[in-house]
DNA sequence: CACAAATCTTGATCTACGTCAAGAAACGGA
DNA sequence: TCCGTTTCTTGACGTAGATCAAGATTTGTG
């Protein structure tokens, strides 16, 4: 491990793409990076072990971390592979305990590095800070509940249609991502979706043109959307 | 709306149910207990409306609160009915912004009510309270996360291995929620799931004795929940 | 203990949707 | 402009699992 000269505005960035601090105004951001510290890793190298006290929680800003435990019988269990922009260990670093895995860099990566301590100083410096982390959690758990009702309860089209109508600006929505991955957030193939949106154009309830998509019929959709087909 | 004198340990019981403190210790607990205000709401009566700055954050302790959105051509849109153990308004009461909708006690309700004051001074005297809950929130969006992907891309056997496993002392479980509740949270109907039971009892995985379940193959669940048939 | 109510199991049916496969469009580089 | 690559659409098909319905089993109550 190495500990990087970072430029804040970097720092800053890579804050941005995490949900736990997603919603927080530059200005805190721009602290949050003053007291964090940028490290890299060299493939294979372990950024922190099983049993370890959890000193350090750590956003992956480039590269890629194995989460992995290892069993008794000395098979590793692989728990979560860490992209940037994730969150790592934040649970046991926020309650003080220990780490529950080892965390092993697969490429060579980047990370800020947070301590406890940075956490515990800021709180009582500026209380708002942690107050809006949980804002951003509180946000993004609703989001996720939401999320996984609708994928139990209602069929592609409900999802389909509050999603246009969750991203409509005026009414007309632009697809920014490939639809392949947007069917995989709609938990969905890439296929039926584009069938639902095919008959949802039968149904002169959007124009679809490439990757815009206007909607005509906001009732209707909204009636889709709460479950009554 | 009138205030309550509360027994602190009903009150206790109270945040006890909610994801937000859970895994916070007794002490803690009976501190935040402490400062949280006892409320009792008569049916129709408003909690707060919409646009009002955000004051208190509630945690509803017996009842119901409807929170809805009056749309421009006054039709009313419920957004959420909430039931005992949900909090409500943390995201607007943590960022300190607005009530982004009106909230409705649908019969004789019983609330817990902290200020955003109320954790601001709690983050100055004992930042561990706020970590702990931060560490809560994320514990339980880590969950959400995985239940998320396990719905779109785990069949119905993968999970409910999965919870077996996760639920399993040595190597029994005991289903403390009739199977209609269970199989709701498994993301599938009471007849799919006890199929796979006894699916799992012919493959001399499980032995099923009513509600206790004996995990005879633990391996052949583990590689079930990894998701190779 | 009997009777009602709820919960659980089992079977039969139906459908939404994933998967495979093959064209059609759109994109991007030389 | 042409051609390779990726993305998108459309069709045909199979299946996991929801739903409906009818017993079986457990649970609670006077």
């Amino acid at each position: 491990m190495r500990t990087l000269r970072l430029h804040p505005v970097e720092k800053v960035a890579c804050l941005e793409r995490c949900s736990l601090f997603s919603g927080l105004d530059a200005t805190t951001l721009r602290e949050l990076a003053g007291v964090a510290s940028a490290e890299e890793y060299e493939r294979g190298e372990l950024l922190f072990t099983q049993g370890e006290a959890a000193e350090g929680l750590f956003i992956v800003g480039k590269g890629k971390v194995k989460i992995y435990r290892l069993s008794d019988d000395g098979r590793e269990q692989v728990i979560h592979v860490l992209t940037p922009g994730q969150p790592c260990a934040e649970v046991p670093v926020f309650e003080g305990t220990r780490y529950p895995a080892h965390a092993c860099a697969l490429v060579k990566t980047t990370v800020l590095c947070f301590t406890r301590r940075t956490f515990l100083d800021e709180a009582r410096r500026k209380p708002e800070i942690l107050l809006n982390m949980l804002a951003a959690l509180s946000r993004r758990l609703r989001h996720m509940v939401k999320l996984v009702d609708d994928l139990s309860l209602k069929d592609v089209g409900a999802r389909v249609a509050g999603y246009l109508l969750e991203h409509a600006s005026g009414n007309c929505v632009r697809l920014e991502e490939p639809k392949k991955i947007l069917a995989g957030r709609l938990g969905t193939s890439p296929e039926t979706l584009s069938r639902t949106l095919g008959q949802f154009q039968a149904d002169q309830l959007v124009t679809v043109d490439g990757k815009v998509i206007h909607l005509l019929d906001s009732l209707g959709l909204q009636a889709l959307a709460d479950g009554q087909q």
